[in-house]
RNA sequence: CGGGGCGUAGCGCAGCCCGGUAGCGCACUCCCUUGGGGUGGGAGUGGUCGAAGGUUCAAAUCCUUUCGCCCCGACCA
């Protein structure tokens, strides 16, 4: 992509009403615009990472042997009757009204919805189990949205359900993905701990939370020192040795990106969703959700990983790849220039954004890092008259200089051993 | 929802106390300059001062109401 497509500019001063870093970060460098309190329009570089975070989630949840659905946004209130939600949400639940002043909600969530789906589809427990999940916008009337996109109003989550025979399928299923959200949160470059949590409003008398490790996260966790114990610490608040090896717990802020939970009958009973189990009995399905907050990751990432210039991408979910700057007049024109740009597009297309803006040597600089393209390809002048281009590396600030037609060997060569999870 | 703060040009801010022609920096347009870390200079464009009502000869400024936004606090992906 050319950056002269692009009318968004970042912005050199501060945000006045923006706190913490990964908002900072996001509108200084144009990814995000806010609308009103709690809820952002999402611009072209944020898309580029957000896709590929969906990509990732979806990968690994069909690897997983989940189906993808799209459940309704828009909800008619009496499903939310059926389990107490409609009361039990409160005010947190955004209300529309059709005009025929009939009541609907925005969905927060979607266990009314799927477990509504699949108790009409599913009769037998030889249709079992069923593991479902989407990729959608969600709805909550937070009490205070804040930070940016980390808490919302309007957000994008990834939820999925399972619907089991028994208990221990159940848990089955639970634990397989347990193991897929770890997977996923390694693929996108992330220090993320799994804890033992309390269920909130979801329910279920069984849960965990992933945690991206960070300063501005609004959750505390203990940590064990020594074993691989942790908790929120809503769920231990007296802890101060580790309850598996005795050892002390540190504490630490965290961001909630990912959230798993057994629920066991609590709304295939309240929704008296049956199947008939080998003995020819009605029972109620046995039911797991599992959630991720998509658009928390973005910011997450970035809280995670940062410096004084900007944002630094992991590989896996940088908007580009790589991005090339010509540098003073005339350079964008140069063959060399369009071989280069031609040659990365090779190795990976599409993953490169050339900044071909007249304007100053510096502004490109202060973009490109700004940004956090893992890898930055500068052609100046002096170094193309000599066939050279120079090679930046964004995370550690190393810079190499190369022969024009030995970059995309050495950026893949890089990328292998720096990215090998992308 | 309690507590605190803020609404003046796209962004960051001053002006408000003490009422009297709406200002500065960035960005944007044009000219010159510069060309490897937000060049330098010159000339310009752009604002119903969040909204409504009131006081006054006169309101960004004082009063009332209201809306919005940010931060701190009690189970949220």
């Amino acid at each position: 992509m050319r950056a002269s497509l692009d009318p968004i500019q970042t912005l050199h001063e501060e945000p006045a009403d923006a706190e913490v870093v990964s908002h900072r970060l996001m509108l200084r460098a144009g990814f995000v615009r806010k609308v009103a309190g709690g809820i952002y329009s999402y611009l072209p570089m944020a898309i580029r990472s957000l896709r590929k975070v969906e990509r990732i989630v979806r990968e690994e949840m069909d690897r997983a042997g989940a189906l993808e659905v799209l459940l309704p946004a828009l909800q008619p209130s009496d499903l939310w009757e059926k389990t107490g939600r409609w009361q039990e949400y409160g005010p947190e639940l955004f209300r529309v009204s059709d005009r025929h002043e009939r009541p609907f909600a925005l969905g927060p969530t979607h266990e009314e919805v799927i477990t509504d789906l699949i108790s009409q589809t599913v009769r037998s427990y030889r249709q079992l189990p069923v593991l479902v999940y989407q990729i959608q916008t969600k709805f909550r009337d937070e009490r205070r949205p804040r930070f940016g996109i980390l808490r919302g109003r309007e957000f994008i989550m990834k939820d999925a359900y399972s619907f089991s025979a028994s208990e221990e399928d159940a848990r089955r299923i639970y634990a397989v993905m347990q193991e897929t959200y770890a997977r996923i949160f390694t693929r996108m470059g992330l220090d993320c701990r799994m804890v033992e949590a309390d269920s909130g409003l979801i329910g279920g008398n069984h849960s965990h939370e992933f945690m991206v490790l960070a300063q501005s996260g609004e959750d505390t966790v203990l940590l064990c020192e020594k074993c691989s114990w942790a908790s929120n610490v809503e769920k231990a608040p007296e802890a101060r040795l580790c309850p598996a090896c005795g050892e002390p717990v540190v504490s630490r802020t965290a961001i909630e990106v990912g959230h798993v939970f057994y629920l066991g009958h609590k709304y295939s009973s309240r929704m008296e969703a049956t199947f008939l189990d080998a003995a020819g009995k009605e029972v109620p399905f046995f039911m797991g959700c599992y959630g991720i907050g998509v658009s928390r990751l973005l910011a997450a990432a970035i809280e995670q990983s940062h410096d004084e210039q900007g944002m630094i991408w992991p590989m896996s979910i940088a908007p580009f790849r790589a991005t090339v700057l010509p540098l003073g007049p005339g350079m964008m024109e140069r063959a060399e220039t369009g071989q280069v740009v031609s040659a990365l597009e090779e190795i990976w297309p599409g993953e490169i954004y050339v900044d071909d803006r007249e304007i100053r040597p510096g502004m490109k600089f202060q973009d490109a890092d700004l940004r956090g393209f893992p890898y930055q390809v500068i052609l100046g002048e002096r170094n193309v008259e000599k066939g050279c281009g120079e090679v930046k590396i964004r995370r550690t600030g190393e810079r190499i200089v190369a022969s024009l037609p030995e970059i995309p060997a050495l950026l893949h060569r890089r990328a292998a051993t720096e990215s090998p999870e992308a």
